[in-house]
DNA sequence: TTGTAAGCGTTATCAA
DNA sequence: TTGATAACGCTTACAA
């Protein structure tokens, strides 16, 4: 853009807080200035400068948001989720992606810079840099990770449907198991699940690391489990693309599932409801974290609320048929 | 952020000139001077306020870009890329979502406010508004999209490919194919696809469109083709994900694939190579189209350049088993 | 080698 | 109801 403010006020021979009170309709303005102010804005086809508002106003009118990446659907949905309703609320999304990134904390700090407050996914950024965050006063909202104190937590509930999830399979009768992509990077979300299924299964389950939480991780670690040894009965996976990958794996080494090995996923992501077998996986309103997560950051910048919240969203166990035969077999 | 250059330069006891200087190596300062400017940077935990740098610049030192939706992997990819290489340019990328959105124009000018140019994926925006972007000079690249006059343009070879996919379908000896994700939302790219496989294929193809080139709307959109009454011998899909949909219809109508029925994608996303059985389909750089849409829109905002330019990126044929037995298979 | 001061484009206070 | 003018936080001639 080129046309300032001053130039709208020569036009339509006023003084420039005129026209910015005519434009934003803060203070008085006789209707006859207020018009040929709009019909100055109309000719020069004057949008206010976004750096001058803000530098004036004191704020971005910014969110900004720290994935490690984005591939598969669970970052892509929350992404979706958390832009859909910043930009309701008149906030713009600035992105920044750390897999494979050098210098991580300069780019975090430039970001900060940028916005009003950001979401950051996990366990992304190192912990001392999120302490220097929070020291600063930059408003946080973490999604996937376990309460810290000066910063909002949303997660969806983990351990309480890994449990339902591991005592649903045990009535299937199963005896040994597998939970496939073990929590690596200290991934809270993955832990949970993990620690909730060993709670009801105990020594019957051994973890199996993924690389990464991936398809292609899951096909490659499920091929060498299911090949190995002691094959176990039911493999549960830490999410839906693992779990994907899993049902690949037994597909070509001939496998049924779940006639010799049952699969479970997590998230209910689109794939799960459409593979072949469905999937049995445990739902997670990824959208909705998202959402969230825009409204928090908002109420944390305007200052509607000022002491941090740590809100749990409900999941919900989906048994397709992966994880076994059901008496009254239901169509999903 | 808080503390500004005047509390810097109070401190090292100089001129907020000089602070700026040292800072950022522009003009000579003495090495003395320079230490104890450092030195107060450090005690006060000083960063430049981004306003005010870019304000002062005339730069916002960002990128904006424009997407329909991120599901799938196609624009996610793409989108790496080019943040990849943004933020080695030294520049954010601030997001914006048109799915579902009212007020398009709104968002996309108030975007255009806060980057110094921006990416804007095919037909995402209406043609009156891109007319009018241009008009007001602000940079833009456009990917997946036909070229037009003031802007740059990127994207994949797509009639050469489909011709070539073609005439390898017909080397099977197939005669009734399907061209299913027609070209609805005047997606230039899906276009080329379909004129190139219909120019080599002729009246032996017929069109049939998906409501979204999703998984989804292919699985429902294969079913009724599939389950229908001159069921094609071969399916040519618009993208890979379609493909994907059309796979698990096939799966479920008990028809062997390539046996019954063959099935081709395009893109090549990850999930092609992992598919059952493994699809034939057209590799498009998505990953070098953003990154390549990156450097292309730092010129322009450099002035390194001034003409638009108009990339085409090579696309490779990928066979694999999807489209029916080859003389000596060679396994991907 | 350093400092003064004029932008950059707004908003908002305070007089008039 | 309007207009000067002081912020907002920086960069960068131009002078010293």
């Amino acid at each position: 853009m080129d046309v300032t403010i001053y130039e709208v006020a020569k036009r339509a021979g006023v003084s420039i807080a005129t026209v910015s009170r005519a434009l934003r309709g803060t203070g008085p303005v006789a209707a006859r200035t207020r018009e040929k102010v709009l019909k100055a804005v109309e000719e020069l086809n004057f949008t206010p400068s976004r750096l001058g508002v803000s530098l004036a106003e004191g704020r971005h009118a910014a969110n900004g948001v720290v994935f490690p990446d984005l591939a598969g659907p669970y970052y892509a949905e929350v992404l979706l989720g958390y832009e859909e309703v910043a930009s309701e609320l008149g906030r713009s999304v600035v992105i920044l992606s750390t897999k494979g990134r050098t210098r991580v904390g300069d780019l975090i700090k430039d970001l900060a810079g940028r916005v009003d407050g950001m979401l950051i996914f996990g366990h992304t950024v190192p912990e001392p840099l999120v302490a220097e965050l929070v020291r600063l006063g930059v408003r946080l909202v973490f999604v996937s990770r376990d309460p810290l104190p000066g910063a909002d937590t949303l997660r969806s509930e983990n351990t309480g449907s890994a449990r339902a999830l591991a005592a649903h399979l045990r009535e299937h009768g199963y005896e040994r198991y597998a939970f496939l992509g073990a929590p690596l990077t200290s991934r809270d979300d993955v832990d949970e699940r993990w620690q909730g299924v060993r709670g009801v299964l105990g020594g019957a389950i051994e973890a199996v690391a993924t690389g990464q939480y991936t398809v292609e991780c899951g096909h490659e670690a499920a091929t060498k489990l299911l090949k190995g040894a002691g094959r176990p009965r039911a493999i549960v996976c830490s999410d839906d693309e693992v779990a994907l990958g899993a049902l690949l794996a037994a597909e070509e080494l001939g496998l049924d599932v779940p006639g010799d090995v049952a699969v479970t996923g997590w998230d209910d992501i689109m794939a799960a409801r459409h593979a072949r077998p469905a999937l049995t996986t445990v739902r997670q309103p990824m959208r909705e974290l998202g959402a969230r997560a825009a409204r928090a950051l908002d109420e944390l910048i305007t200052g509607a609320r000022d002491t941090p919240s740590h809100i749990v969203l409900t999941t919900e166990l989906v048994v397709r048929s992966s994880c076994g035969q059901h008496p009254q077999e239901v169509p999903t």
